[in-house]
DNA sequence: TATTGTTATACTCTATAACTATA
DNA sequence: TATAGTTATAGAGTATAACAATA
């Protein structure tokens, strides 16, 4: 049944394929964040400030979800030292999410303790992981659009 | 072959890559299931029925979730009239959950309008698509085993 | 006037624990 | 004893609407 040869897959399984490794993608993350005292979702925002600093409209940009989910997710950051809010210098409205030490501490342990994201890509060897990266970037862009 | 072979990138690279296209997948989905008045788990349950009636703990299983909560789930698409619970012939503690002619119109509609992801999978060739199918196949069973 | 962040509210999803009716 | 489904509860994420401070 494993036919060796693929011979253009239908549309729709190809998505099913993504959509199926996505969800497991998340999952691991999600359960590695677990393991910390962290969500998943608390786990994603650390990640995105590992870049820098980011106003709190940023975050909502970054999650694709409203401005005003933000605050009760970087209130529960906040209370557990990960982040801090720092006013901005040039506009008296925004503030500024840092992460902190532990923070950053806490997304690395997180992103090493991915086992089976890890390991599923060891299953691909150097050329076929580039193969692979090239395929999914030119695939990014419309979807990163999508909401 | 890509004539661009970017020179082996960074594991860490590609785990993140997968991580938002898997994101991005996701919200094109729940985006469309909220177009036609569901939410994303509510659709997903739709399409794991789509082959065919599931017992609550197997529905519990394919969304790795506990079972309690499956009872709610179940309700609301029930209330709307998308799904339905039959006793099961042969076990008196089992609830069958059947998905309606109505339910099946509507995972169908959700499916046809991902927008996003389908004019993004437009942007690679039949081949690359082959391809590309080839390396999520093999990449997908320890994923699936993740949690 | 428009934007940033916040609050209040309501709904969904989630895990845990305890319960029932079966097996 | 073990399993299927339910209920109760609490926490987290989500959208909507309204508000104060600032631009």
């Amino acid at each position: 049944m494993s036919a060796s040869t693929p011979s253009a897959p239908a549309k729709i399984e190809l998505l099913e394929l993504l959509a199926a490794l996505g969800t497991a993608q998340w999952r691991d993350f999600s359960a590695a964040a677990t393991r910390h005292g962290l969500t998943g979702t608390q786990a994603k925002v650390l990640a995105h400030l590992g870049g820098g600093p980011l106003p709190m409209r940023g975050l909502a940009d970054r999650l694709v979800c409203d401005a005003s989910n933000i605050t009760g997710i970087v209130d529960r950051l906040e209370d557990q030292g990960l982040v801090r809010r720092e006013p901005s210098p040039t506009d008296r409205r925004v503030k500024n999410v840092v992460i902190t030490s532990l923070g950053r501490e806490m997304i690395v342990r997180v992103r090493t303790e991915m086992q089976a994201t890890h390991s599923a890509l060891d299953t691909l060897n150097v050329e076929e992981q580039a193969t692979l990266y090239a395929l999914l970037t030119r695939l990014r862009p419309p979807l990163e659009h999508s909401a």
